[in-house]
DNA sequence: ATAAATTTTTAGATTTGTCTAAAAAATATT
DNA sequence: AATATTTTTTAGACAAATCTAAAAATTTAT
């Protein structure tokens, strides 16, 4: 129950990058994450990392002890889930209003998330109405900063004859989301496993009465919901 | 004519608010600005402002001679104008679709104006279905750089018994703003000058209707265009 | 338990944009 | 025309965010 109080001070774009790159590790990982994974997802170095967690660090964002990874502090997260937050309230807008593919709405967004003006974020979430979802099936966090967490499996977990739907992607590149375009799968449908071929570990589903045959690479980077 | 051609450098936050400072200092002035001019504008120092139009300069955006004030090239001139389009088509959306006041839209769209992506900027201005003047009565310019120049005078030059339309405000400060939302001064009023005060040059206006007074500092901040 | 490999941190440098204080040039005053 | 004032530029410093190369710590392998 997260409700975006202190946050008096600025952060700067890097800053809030950091932020959010390390609650998406952590999440991910479950543990204290290491500069290293950091400066991977962010496409720097690990020295330069070293510098900024410290900075976050005496900022109280962060916790940090040398040699022993990164974890966000209950207001660096705070942080990072309202730059989630914005970041995907964006991408609803892009694809909704400004005509975005939902492939083309990340470069964007990262750039308007850095955007300071509560009263601009909030209301964008009412012109929205309150949307759950951005375009890729993730959660969005209220204004309070708490997000629905649903009960998601990947489809390459699925066994034969289990229907669901499909709620999300785990990869958003590009590449894949236009993959999926081209193969018609979409957000919302519904599928059944047919088969799973166990010399790949490739799928034949149904997907909404079409018959298709998905490579493992495809399978584990989408999100189904179990029909209950 | 502007086409927006050579766009493919990325400048700065830095070097956009530079660009958009001096375009609208040369425009007023209509002769190369001084570096203690775009400081004052920019809340910075003149020392700053010779460093970072010496590198505008080395860019190709400015012309530069020492000790003789700054012009914006071609380029730089088309820069400008672009920052301005993004500029005034936020503070429509934020008026227009989030609930903003005219007075409260500056500080978000001073921000938003940096945000870099082509399909963005011109998906927005089709979103809003390409509007020609801003909140504050400024014109728009379209995705080439054009924009209406109309033949506005500022109210306080009007003559008894003239009759005109509020058009624009030259002053844009929340407090200027607020003060007209009081007196329920609005863009596209329709006015006539009843009454002029040598002593004051106050202004007696009949205003859709309603008989008020108004000092110089007001009229003199007020943009009309007289009826033909 | 040592040695080797990997990860992480430190040290020192660089770029961008800013500042203060001093020098130089331009402008105004006598 | 010489002097005083104002404006503008230069010189040197600083904070933010980054980098490379080297040192230190940790982890893995022998
Ligand atoms: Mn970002
Ligand atoms: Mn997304
Ligand atoms: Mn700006
Ligand atoms: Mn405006």
């Amino acid at each position: 129950m997260f409700t975006f109080g202190l946050m008096e001070i600025e952060l700067s774009q890097a800053e809030e990058n950091y932020l959010k790159a390390i609650y998406s590790l952590f999440v991910v990982a479950n543990k204290a994450v290491s500069t290293n994974k950091i400066a991977e997802k962010l496409e720097t170095k690990a020295s330069s990392v070293t510098d900024m967690v410290k900075k976050l660090s005496d900022k109280n964002l962060v916790n940090y002890v040398k040699y022993q990874g990164v974890s966000l502090t209950t207001e660096g997260k705070e942080f990072a889930i309202h730059v989630i937050r914005k970041h995907r309230l964006w991408e609803v807008f892009l694809v909704r209003h400004l005509g975005f593919k939902w492939d083309e709405v990340h470069e964007v967004a990262e750039q308007l998330e850095h955007v300071k003006s509560r009263k601009l974020t909030d209301g964008l979430d009412a012109f929205l109405d309150f949307p759950r979802y951005d375009p890729h099936g993730d959660p969005i966090p209220d204004k309070e900063g708490n997000f629905i967490k649903r009960n998601i499996t990947v489809l390459s977990a699925l066994k034969i004859n289990e229907e669901s739907k499909i709620v999300g992607v785990k990869d958003s590149s590009s590449a894949f989301l236009k993959y999926l375009d081209n193969a018609e799968i979409k957000l919302g449908a519904e599928i059944k496993v047919l088969h799973k071929e166990s010399f790949d570990n490739s799928m034949m589903l149904l997907i909404e009465g079409q018959k298709i045959s998905i490579s493992q690479q495809i399978s584990s980077n989408l999100y189904v919901k179990q029909n209950d």
